[in-house]
This record gives C-alpha cells, sequence and structure tokens, in this order.
DNA sequence: TGCTGACATGTTAGCGCTAACAATGCATGG
DNA sequence: CCATGCATTGTTAGCGCTAACATGTCAGCA
C-alpha cells in the first residue's frame, strides 16, 4: 500500500501533502529545499506526509519557475566504441553527484552540421550545458559557437582552442611508448598513424616523432590508417614485407590487433622479431596474442573531469578562475608484445 | 545577427513571437502544434517572428500543461561493454524518430536496489517509461513492478515474465554453432559457459546441449566462467590438457580471446588441433587470430526494437495489441577458428 | 508591561504554456 | 435579407511549483 493512501487516482501535488500535513503548500516546499526555518516537528510531519502518499515534486513545475531544467546534455559520436562509451559512463556517474541528469543524443556523422543538430535538439529540451564527446578534427573552430549562450565542453579531444576541452595527454603518451620501445635496443620504432585531421592523430604523430628526433633515430616512413583493425591489417601486411622494421608503435589498440594477425599469417614473432604497441588499453588488449603493450587512457576520469569543467562553467560563469583545459597524463602499460629486438 | 533582435536580454517567450507576428500568444501555439486551423498567410508571418527572435518554446512550460516530458529513461548496467554501448546507441537513433529526449543512469551493481534507485531517479524526472539494458538474472520477478504504473520494457535479456523484454534468440543461436561444429565432423562439442543465474548462459547453454542430445554425441562436463577473457584464459588450460577435445563454445566472444590466447601458449593450433567459437560478433572478433567463428548478435535492432514495443505501450497503453515479448534471430558468422576436426 | 526582532508559517502572484470556450467574420441557402 | 455554420482568431483559466512579501508568535529586555 505505497500508493496515495486516499485513492484519488491521481498523482499527488504539493497542496495534497501540505493539506495531510497540516500546513501550508509553501512549508512543504520549504521543507524539500531545505529551507533552515521550519520547525523540527513540522519537518517530520511533512516528510512522514510525503512518505504516505509516495508524493514526488513535479519537475516540469519547478523548472518552469526555477528557470532550471537540471539536466547536462551529451553529443556523443559512436558510443559504441570502447572510449566515448566509457566517457558516457564516468560523465553520467559524476552527474549523479552533481544533481544533474544526463540526456543524450548521438551523431551519426562528424560533420559540422550533425553536431550543430545535436546539440540543437538538446537546447530544445532546455539543458543547461552540453557535452561533446568527439573527436575533433583540425578544421578551425568547428566547435566555435556552438552553443551560443550555452556552455560547451569538449571531452576526449586535444584542446583546438575553439572550446573549453578535457583530453588525455596524447603526446605524452606515444612519447613514452617510443622511448619504451628505444629503451629496449630497438634502432628506431616505425608508426602506424591514425587518420590526418584529427587533433589525436596529430599529436600522438608528433610525440613519436619528436622521441626519435631527440634520439638522432631514424624517422621511417609513416604508415596512415583509419583507426580500424581492418586498416591495422592491410598496413600489417605491408610492414610484414619489410625486413628492416623492428618494432611498431600503433595510434591506438584496434590497429594493433589487425597488425598482429597480418604478422601472425606472415610467420613473424611477436615480439620475437617485431615488437608492436598500441594506444587506449582496450579490455581485450591484455588477451592479444601476445599481451600488447600499450597506453592506458582513464575515459572514466576524463569524463568526470569534462563533466565538474562543465558544471563549474554552469554554477560559477564562464570567467571561473579554473582553467579551461585539462590534460590527464596516460600511463604506458608494457606487456608481452614488446621485448628487445631479435633480428 | 540571429538573437532577439530588441536584445531585452531576456529570452523571448510566445507572447513576444505573438505581438511581433500581431496575433495572439495562442495563434502562436496553434502554428508550433501543428493546427489546421490557421491561416496560411498567418501561419507564414508567425514563423517569421519565430525565426527572427530564434524563438524556443519552453520545454517544461510545456510539460507542465501538457502532463508529457517527451523523454525516456534508459538505466544501464556497464555502458562500457559493446553490446549494451550498441543498444543504447540504438535506442536514441529510434527515440529520435518518435521525438523522445533519451535521460540515462547507469548502474554498477545488478541487484534489484540498484535498479530500483535507478528508476526512482528517472522517475523524478518525469520520463514517460523506462528501458532496461540489464542483462536479467533468473532470480524470479527481478524486474516486476519495478516501475509502478511507469512502463518498463527489458532490452537483451531473455523474456523472464516479470516484464516485456527484446531479446536476441540465444538459445537458437547456441544451436546453430553448436551444429556447425559437429557438421564439420566433430563428435562433440564443450562448452565454456556464462555465469550460472543469467539467463543469456542458461538459453545457451540449453540449445548448446539440446543439439548434442539430438544428436547423439556426448555432452561433457561444463566449464562456467563469468564473461571475461580471463576466465577464457584460465579455463582454457584446463581445456588445453584435455587431449580429447576439438571443439569449444563459448558462450561469449570475450572468453573465446582468453580462449585462444590460452591455446596458442600451449602450443595447441586453431583450427588444426582445436575449433573454437563465440557468441556476440563484437567488432575485433574478425581479427582474432584466427578470426572468430561467432554468432551476431544485432545490437541495435535490440535497442530499436525495444524503443518501439516502449513508445507502443506508452501511447497506446499496456493492452496494445502487439506481443510484449520479442526474439530477434541471431545469425551464424562462420570465420577462420572452426574447420574440421584434426585430432 | 509593552516593544523589538528573530523565527515560523501563510498568502499571493506568476513562471510560459495549452485546453476550453468565446467571439468574430464571411459565405451559403432559404 | 437574415439565420446557419464553419473557419479563424482571441480570451480566460490553470497546470504545480517557488519567490516575495505578509502575518503571527514568542522570547528577551527596558
Amino acid at each position: 500500500m505505497t500508493a496515495e493512501t486516499a485513492a484519488t487516482g491521481r498523482k499527488p501535488v504539493m497542496s495534497d501533502v501540505a493539506r495531510l500535513a497540516g500546513v501550508s503548500h509553501q512549508t512543504v516546499s520549504r521543507v524539500l529545499n531545505g529551507s533552515p526555518h521550519v520547525k523540527e516537528a513540522t519537518r517530520d510531519r511533512v516528510l512522514q506526509a510525503i512518505h504516505e502518499l509516495d508524493y514526488r515534486p513535479n519537475s516540469a513545475a519547478r523548472a518552469l519557475v526555477t528557470n532550471r531544467s537540471q539536466t547536462l546534455g551529451v553529443v556523443s559520436f559512436d558510443t559504441t566504441l570502447y572510449g566515448p562509451a566509457s566517457m558516457l559512463h564516468g560523465i553520467e556517474q559524476a552527474a549523479r553527484g552533481h544533481d544533474y541528469f544526463v540526456s543524450i543524443v548521438s551523431v551519426r556523422t562528424l560533420d559540422a552540421h550533425s553536431i550543430q543538430q545535436a546539440v540543437d535538439r538538446l537546447r530544445d529540451q532546455a539543458v543547461e550545458g552540453v557535452l561533446v564527446i568527439a573527436p575533433q578534427n583540425s578544421a578551425p573552430g568547428s566547435l566555435a559557437g556552438l552553443g551560443g549562450d550555452l556552455p560547451v565542453v569538449a571531452v576526449g579531444s586535444g584542446p583546438s582552442g575553439s572550446v573549453p576541452a578535457v583530453a588525455v595527454d596524447n603526446e605524452a603518451g606515444a612519447r613514452a611508448v617510443t622511448r619504451h620501445l628505444l629503451d629496449l635496443g630497438h634502432r628506431t620504432v616505425h608508426h602506424l598513424a591514425g587518420p590526418a585531421g584529427w587533433l589525436d592523430s596529430q599529436a600522438r604523430l608528433a610525440g613519436w616523432r619528436a622521441v626519435l628526433d631527440e634520439s638522432g633515430a631514424a624517422v621511417p616512413e609513416v604508415l596512415t590508417g583509419d583507426w580500424s583493425a581492418r586498416s591495422g591489417y592491410e598496413l600489417g601486411l605491408r610492414l610484414a614485407a619489410d625486413p628492416s622494421v623492428t618494432a611498431v608503435f600503433c595510434a591506438n589498440d584496434h590497429m594493433a590487433l589487425g597488425l598482429l594477425r597480418a604478422l601472425n599469417e606472415a610467420g613473424i614473432s611477436v615480439p620475437g622479431d617485431i615488437s608492436v604497441a598500441g594506444f587506449d588499453d582496450i579490455p581485450e588488449a591484455s588477451y592479444f596474442t601476445p599481451p600488447l603493450t600499450t597506453v592506458r587512457q582513464d575515459f572514466g576520469a576524463l569524463g568526470r573531469r569534462g563533466l565538474e569543467l562543465l558544471v563549474d562553467r554552469i554554477e560559477a560563469g564562464p570567467e571561473s578562475a579554473r582553467q579551461p583545459h585539462a590534460l590527464i597524463p596516460p600511463e604506458l602499460v608494457p606487456r608481452g608484445s614488446t621485448a628487445a629486438p631479435g633480428r
């Protein structure tokens, strides 16, 4: 018997609670909003009445009068991938902690128009701010002015300058993994890059090249994939044919997976003949054959930080003292796919 | 200069539009809601005014008076996995088509209490219905009565009877893959099952056993994992030590991945010595070494169907004519990890 | 005892919208 | 020429809540 005791059939509203508790609806409102000016005994009676009627405040009415929806929007590109999915998870967890709801819109393509549509849709829903989980391309200002007055924060993509962003320090991760391979004794490291135009690709490429330059190692030709295992496989067949290759740093784990298969088919041993490293640390990476050395991104932390940045902007305004960008340091995870050169 | 022309600083409301168009606010409302009783010319003037002011209806006000939030809730367990993430994607796409917003809450654990909390949170937000993306355990009525009067649909887990559900036909998938292995000439098929208590595990186990029984094949002892690659690896070491094993059907692809690694380490060739099959067809499966024979689940379709079922219940009531459960047929995807027995 | 002020509570207005009803105009047909 | 009816538009009320103000109560103090 948890439903409204009076069985009116209608959902109870604030004045129903007030009547039952013998107070005015405003006092009920005060209890609900934690006003200090309510006597202990009164508060108890009100809470009791709320419980008895299983009363739930009408969020639309509250939003109407306070002009706050308590909702944040998330625009996500391909929620299907491990990274975006984890960030979404982190965002939602953090949002709950800050008492916001999370509404989501996913876009199929990354062009400015689709993203704009998604943001508009969220704006129609009166969200108070928007998080964009989308790898940014380097096109100038792709996110700039997207939200109008609506606060927007980009998550998981490098700071592009146009919008506050939270991202992993791709360059540092690439440097770490490249150095790791050189330290193992490899003369140089090949790179299987992500698609041109993506900030992540560019930063990882830059980190790799910087370490090679600093070490005086030769800088081999870069092969460019599209993040997919398929492209890793296809380019891997090319690498397999080149006897000078002893170490390959792939811009993500999926391409590394494709590469591993290509090398396996070619009868090349990993890490015996060639060492392979990836980037992301997807959950499967430690069960590849052999387990993949990679760079762990804490996607969940990324999401949480992004959310906090956004909440900050909403509640403190854009002049908020905190810095508008954040770089999360990644972590090298050495596993069995890298070793000292054997050929 | 797309903002409100008058630069009042305040967001324009319906009466601002009305004034500019020289009509009453109600006529603006009629235009917005597609009422047929508006003269063409009037409609145009109103639309023009809306555009000029960049007016957006206040969703809270509308929700308050119509008593409809146009929002659906999704409760998701571990959005990080490929399956749930894909379903969420499918749900969102379909929801947009039906003019609903999607609000998400993720739960860390699957106990009834957490799920109840999540649903309560969504109810506080006045969602019109809830989709639960959570593998159901077989505990009786784990979802029953969860929503009270709120429509609830389970997505991706077998029909448990307590709530309308949309799921893949796990048993059919398991039958298909088991038959595939027998047809290749294997005397029997071992099974690496998912955790007990999960409907998915049980259905896959049942399908496997049924085919063995029908074929008069011996039914080997079942090994039970926990869906993780780690458990596949550990149990795989046991299987590797048993020379009678020639074919293994794993209840999901992750465990198959772990198994592949265990076999590889033991120097056992796949599919030369042992054939391996999985279930789910995660995107990486076709790049495992060797490419994994598996059963494809169309998670996106699952999400879409679930959403349609839910919308149906919301708009037509629970007595809606359509059947409350739906089973999506899965598809066997034969790849290189299965072949005729070699030992 | 009466005055002050802090506390506790009640009353009123209005957020922006839609639903219901009212009013207007205009063509039609007897 | 006027009643009839439909198309079009306007007017009013109220959804459930919070903010602002009004009122009531009681302790402390001159």
